[in-house]
RNA sequence: GUCCCUGUCGUCUAGAGGCCUAGGACAUCGGCCUUUCACGCCGACGACACGAGUUCGAAUCUCGUCGGGGACGCCA
C-alpha cells in the first residue's frame, strides 16, 4: 500500500513554524516512502478565512519548495458528504441529535465541575431518539461508555484513555457545519490517508476519531504525533515562514534544515540537503519531548546551506532583493563570481545583497570609526598613488590588481595594511569588506579610480 | 480540577544494560589564521531532574516524587 500522507492547516493568514513543520514532516516521509503528500484547507465555518489566507498557505510551502500531489481539497466543498455520513452514522443508532442550549451546556459543566472530576456532556439527549424536527440541534457521536481506548503512536508509543474520560463531541453545529473532529476522519478516509502526521495537540482528539473509524466500520490510519516546537509566540513576529524568509533572509534549505533538526535526528549530522534529509528521514526517529526554538543556531545552519546550495539558486534568491534596492542584475558568470565572493561571509540573503551595494552606490560618507582609524595626513597622497598604479593597468585582473597594491606598499616601505584598510575605506565607505582585490575588480579601474580621488580630496578638506 | 504526553550540557541532540571518567552541534569564553569584517581551525566551560527498586552492572528497565507541555469549545 503506497503511504498517503496530507497536511490539513486552517487559513490563518500567516504559516506558522509549527505548521510548517508538520508540512515538512509530513511531506518528507511521503517522499521518503515514494509515497503521495496531499495538500487540505480546512476552511470549514470562520470568518477569518480568506482567500488571501489560503495563497499565504500556497506561497510559504511553494518557498519551501514542499509540493503536493493532485488537487487541493477544500472542506467547505464537502458539506453535502459530511451531512450523508452523518445521517448514516444516525440511522444506525451511532450518532444523535442533541437541541440542548448552549445556555444548558454551559450551566450543567458549571454545575458538573462541582461535583465530578471531569466536565464531559451529560448525555441529555443520548438515548432520546430526537428526529430532524427537533428544533435548533446539533449532531452528537455516541462515544462508547465501557473500557478504554488505545492505539500506537509511531513517534509517541502507546497511548491510552479511558472512554469515560471521553466526551459525546458534536459532529455537526447547529448551523450544519461540520467540526473539525468530525470532518477530519471523513477528509481522510476519502483521501485514503494512511498516515496521519500532525502536532501533539491532537492527541487526545485521535480517541474520538479512532472511535469514528470505527463506527464507520473502517480501520483508523497510523498516527505520529511530532512535539512542540516551544518559544516562539513570544517574539514578535518570528513564528511564521514569512518572517524568516524575508526578515531575516533565509534560504527555504536553511528553515528546513533547521526545523526537521528540531526535534529529529540523524546520528551527530547537522546539515542536510533537500535530498540528504528525505533519504534520511523517518518519522519513527523523530523524538518525543517539546524542542526550544533557537534563533542561534537557525540562524548558523542556514550560514552552512548558504555556502551549499547551487550559485544559481542564490542568484534566483537574491534577483528580487537587488531589484528592491534599485538595483538592475542579470544572472550569469559576473553576477555568480560576485555571488561566491558574499556568500563566503554572508549570513543570510540579505545581508549579501546590502553587504554587495558598494559596487554601484559609491560612499556618500565615510564610516567614522575607520575614518578616524586608517585616514591621516599622509592618506590623501597614498590614495592618489594607489589610484595613478591602478590606471595603468593593462589587463584588469586581481593578480594585475594585487600587484600594484603591493607596488604602492613596497614604494612607501608599508605594511599591507597600511595600504589596503584606507583603501578599503575610500572604496566601499567602511573598513570591512571582502578581499580588496576582489572589491576594486568587482567595482572596476575608473570607478575605483575615481573613489580614490574623490576620498583624497575628502580628507584634504577636512 | 480531571485526563493525556514528556524530562541527557543554557539550547538542539547521540545514546535502545556493560563500548559512557556520557559523544556531536549552536551559544559562551580563550587562542590561531588574517590587509579589515566575517569565515575557518584549535581548545575550554558545560548535562543523564530526584528517590527507591530490578541487575554482577542502569543515562538506558520498573515504580514513586518533582518539573515541563498539551487537552478538556457548536476553534482547528
Amino acid at each position: 500500500m503506497t503511504v498517503r500522507v496530507r497536511f490539513a492547516p486552517s487559513p490563518t493568514g500567516f504559516m506558522h513554524l509549527g505548521n510548517a513543520r508538520t508540512a515538512l514532516f509530513n511531506w518528507l516521509y511521503a517522499r521518503h516512502m515514494g509515497g503521495q503528500f496531499i495538500l487540505r484547507i480546512e476552511d470549514t465555518d470562520r470568518e477569518r478565512h480568506t482567500e488571501a489566507a489560503v495563497q499565504v498557505i500556497y506561497d510559504s510551502l511553494k518557498w519551501m519548495g514542499l509540493n503536493w500531489d493532485g488537487p487541493v481539497l477544500r472542506q467547505s466543498e464537502r458539506l453535502a458528504i459530511y451531512h450523508e455520513v452523518a445521517q448514516k452514522l444516525i440511522d444506525e443508532g451511532k450518532a444523535y441529535r442533541c437541541n440542548c442550549t448552549r445556555e444548558e451546556l454551559e450551566a450543567k459543566k458549571e454545575a458538573m465541575k462541582e461535583t465530578a472530576n471531569h466536565a464531559c456532556y451529560d448525555g441529555t439527549c443520548r438515548e432520546k431518539n430526537l428526529g430532524p424536527d427537533c428544533g435548533t440541534h446539533v449532531v452528537r457521536f455516541k462515544m462508547p461508555k465501557e473500557g478504554e481506548s488505545t492505539f500506537e503512536d509511531m513517534i509517541q508509543g502507546t497511548i491510552t484513555k479511558n472512554y469515560k474520560d471521553l466526551d459525546d463531541f458534536i459532529m455537526v453545529r447547529s448551523d450544519g457545519m461540520p467540526t473539525y473532529q468530525f470532518a477530519v476522519v471523513v477528509d481522510d478516509l476519502a483521501l485514503q490517508i494512511t498516515h496521519v502526521i500532525r502536532g501533539a495537540d491532537h492527541i487526545d482528539n485521535t480517541h474520538c476519531q479512532i472511535a469514528l473509524y470505527h463506527a464507520l466500520g473502517k480501520e483508523p490510519p497510523r498516527f505520529a504525533h511530532a512535539p512542540r516546537i516551544d518559544g516562539l509566540s513570544k517574539r514578535k513576529g518570528s513564528p511564521s515562514v514569512e518572517y524568516y524568509r524575508e526578515a531575516l533572509g533565509l534560504l527555504p534549505e536553511g528553515l528546513n534544515n533547521y526545523i526537521a533538526r528540531l526535534g529529529w535526528s540523524h546520528g551527530d549530522d547537522e546539515i542536510f540537503s533537500m535530498q540528504e534529509l528525505i533519504e534520511k528521514f523517518d518519522i519513527c526517529d523523530v523524538n518525543r519531548a517539546n524542542g526550544e526554538f533557537d534563533e542561534e543556531k537557525l540562524k548558523w545552519v542556514n550560514e552552512q546551506q548558504l555556502r551549499l546550495v547551487p550559485i544559481e539558486e542564490i542568484a534566483d534568491h537574491t534577483l528580487e532583493r537587488y531589484e528592491k534596492a534599485g538595483i538592475k542584475v542579470e544572472k550569469g558568470e559576473w553576477l555568480y563570481k560576485l555571488l561566491e565572493m558574499m556568500r563566503k561571509r554572508a549570513h543570510s540573503l540579505n545581508e549579501i545583497v546590502s553587504d554587495s551595494l558598494f559596487i554601484w552606490n559609491a560612499p556618500q560618507t565615510y564610516d567614522e570609526a575607520s575614518v578616524s582609524k586608517h585616514f591621516n595626513a599622509d592618506t590623501p597622497a597614498l590614495l592618489e598613488d594607489l589610484a595613478n598604479a591602478i590606471q595603468n593597468i593593462t589587463d584588469w585582473s586581481e593578480t594585475a590588481i594585487e600587484a600594484a597594491f603591493n607596488e604602492i606598499a613596497a614604494n612607501r616601505s608599508l605594511k599591507m595594511g597600511k595600504v589596503a584598510q584606507p583603501a578599503r575605506t575610500a572604496i566601499v565607505g567602511i573598513a570591512q569588506s571582502p578581499g580588496i582585490y576582489e572589491v576594486v575588480w568587482f567595482v572596476g579601474k575608473d570607478e575605483t579610480v575615481r573613489r580614490l580621488h574623490k576620498a583624497a580630496e575628502f580628507i584634504k578638506n577636512r
